[in-house]
DNA sequence: CCTTTTTCTAAGCGATTGCTTAGAAAAAAA
DNA sequence: TTTTTTTCTAAGCAATCGCTTAGAAAAAGG
């Protein structure tokens, strides 16, 4: 969707990564379905065809929102990465993320997994893969993360690293409809086992 | 939705019960936003006069399918009550609703925190609230069985209860994506030291 | 300036949504 | 049988869905 033609008229009176942005929060807040294009065209402030333009369909735009969200995740992930604290860094990872997926009081839980949870793991194959994908590098993630305790075996790297990684899928939903208080046991005792 | 007239002429031709289990098979597969009411017409086998004539609307139909799904549960629950291994009838608990969750091979999570992820903490309160009281019980059943570990001080039942819930929460989209060695690492790992 | 090329606005496309209704069909009561 | 009352079929309601399109507006190149 780049504009490499040889001769430009009229220029965009918008910026794409903005209102890629502000789709994603609209998403993020209310699912893939109970997003409208009415109500992404108010929530961008484009019209219709401008967000065919630049996107071709909703999907495609979902699409861009999904590579978005990964881009404002970044920040807590890298935190993960520069860790050198194995499991400490892991649960500061979740602590990270519950504040992350809230926004002026609106508890939005994780994009990715609730789209999983909405489309289902049999619908839109590519757009699947795409969210697939994402939660691969998460698990590849806290797996390495693991490995930096030399105590632990391959074994129990193996079963531990699922273990997170579903957690983290509860963590979604758990955000969402938990109090503050709820959220810390729920943390915390996920990483007393370990 | 009973028939109290004093008088009756021509009868229903289907059973109220049958026709909300298929209804509940439907939501519970394709989400209460997924399921139209024409899909519900022929999963049901009825017309769309006699669903409104019977459930006064979608939303009323989904109500009544909440209070099938419970019953359907039942058995699990029951087993679950009567048990007086503590957190070994729990993690049984755990299995028992991959089992249940899984029909014709296809996986579908627990229709409940379907539904909250689906709709939101935030969308129609009544039903939100059927729901919450839903998890309501299984959170107390939860602390019960933790109760017969006298070991367990007061904290620690209020900690691991709220642990437990998030985790089952989790299962149930574990569930839907993970293999099923992956959902065995999961279960095992959540009560492997509790 | 004028021409070209693109973006914009606004209307409208067919399909589907939840829901309603008129009238035929059927069964119980008289 | 005839009357009464309800359930059924099937058509249709306004609203919304994702998406398209005709034509006006605007900006760059000549």
């Amino acid at each position: 969707m780049q504009n490499n033609h040889q001769q430009m008229a009229r220029s965009k009176q918008y910026n794409e990564q903005e209102v890629i942005e502000k789709a994603t929060a609209l998403f993020w807040e209310k699912g893939y379905e109970g997003t409208s294009v009415r109500m992404l065209e108010k929530e961008m402030g484009i019209n219709q065809f401008s967000i065919y333009a630049s996107f071709g369909n909703k999907r495609g735009l979902f699409l861009e929102c999904i590579q978005c969200y990964k881009k404002r995740l970044k920040g807590i992930i890298s935190t993960l990465e520069a860790s050198k604290d194995g499991l400490g860094g892991i649960k500061q990872y979740f602590y990270d993320f519950v504040a992350f997926s809230k926004e002026n009081g609106i508890k939005k839980g994780c994009l990715v997994s609730n789209t999983v949870n909405e489309l289902g793991p049999d619908s839109d194959a590519q757009l699947m893969q795409e969210l697939m994908k994402f939660s691969g590098e998460i698990h590849t993630l806290f797996r390495d993360k693991l490995k930096q305790d030399p105590t632990k075996d391959m074994e129990t790297i193996e079963r531990q690293g699922h273990y997170l990684l579903g957690s983290m899928l509860g963590l979604s939903l758990v955000s969402k409809v938990f109090t503050q208080k709820q959220i810390a046991d729920y943390i915390e005792t996920i990483f007393s086992n370990l």
